[in-house]
DNA sequence: ACATGTAATGTTATATTATATCGTTACTGC
DNA sequence: GCAGTAACGATATAATATAACATTACATGT
């Protein structure tokens, strides 16, 4: 086995994202960074705090934008890309690959993989945890000898609400 | 549910790609298209050579230059993608989201979501069918009234033989 | 065969996303 | 303070993708 079957408290509830509060959870991540030795800064929070405000996903380019009017400069992207590596590596921040873009990720302080749901009317994506296909892709990959390490689960469509009024 | 759960005959086999030669697999997607009344035109089934003849995933502007040798001129981009377009929309070849690149899809004649396990060595990729996975995918959609047309699942990491050789 | 409509491709320009490179600033430990 | 390292700034450019419009090829009816 390539992966431990077994995670803490996997969260499949639709509606968890919503009972974080985005400052509490850059806070969380702040405290993270502190228990690791890793300097979450400025740049690296506002970023952070930027995803979480949008709620939902926001290409490097849009963050740029984002990021000009409350500090001095327009930042380049390299800044930003780095940025996100460094958010994405400490598990603060998914890349979603087939939007080339970016959501925050609700439960830093667990170690999962993260199941997007992205909607092509609201553009909103949802994120899950489901720890059975985690498992399956484990048993896959130990099937084929192969040592995984990232995976991106992915799922576009309409989201119930905008799915009801396009039909409507 | 907005997906059925039964598929016909699944193919988790990993060596299940190694049992069809390209040369079959085009001639199944021509035929495919005379059935669908849709047109396999020289250019489509250029690309789609050029993707069954590699055998690793392609990005686009890799079958640009591909094409030129045996064709008359250079195409330009809309072309590719355009024949890119047709032929995923097929399902004869899948988009892998996390390398911007194309791979011919093993069995265009089954209704099935393709599973990418990418190497980071070797840059190969294989392709599986887990229709337990897309079970899984089709539930958790359901619990978010999500109606999906789409699913993505990428695994990256180190093949059987890449995690062998580096590890030694 | 010819006209006509539609699908496919060609062509040019440009948008979008991402990285390479190198210089500067800021933080850490001594 | 000083040296060493990590983070950031700045510029250029690479890589990926699409918009807009012209042209060609194909099918169908006459």
């Amino acid at each position: 086995m390539t992966e431990p079957a077994a995670r803490p408290r996997p969260c499949t509830d639709p509606d968890c994202r919503g009972r974080h509060s985005p400052r509490e959870r850059v806070a969380l991540a702040v405290s993270i960074c502190g228990e690791r030795g890793e300097r979450m800064t400025e740049l690296r929070r506002r970023v952070l705090e930027l995803l979480w405000a949008k709620g939902r996903p926001m290409g490097a380019y849009e963050l740029i934008e984002a990021l000009k009017p409350g500090g001095s400069r327009r930042v380049g992207p390299p800044t930003v890309y780095r940025a996100l590596e460094f958010l994405t590596a400490q598990g603060f921040v998914s890349r979603i690959e087939s939007l080339n873009a970016y959501m925050p990720c609700a439960h830093p302080e667990r170690d999962h993989d993260c199941l997007f749901f992205i909607c092509s009317g609201c553009r909103a994506s949802v994120e899950l945890e489901d720890p059975r296909i985690e498992g399956l892709l484990a048993e896959d990959a130990a099937l084929l000898g192969f040592v995984a390490t990232r995976r991106t689960v992915e799922v576009e469509g309409m989201c119930a609400r905008c799915a009801e009024a396009g039909a409507a």
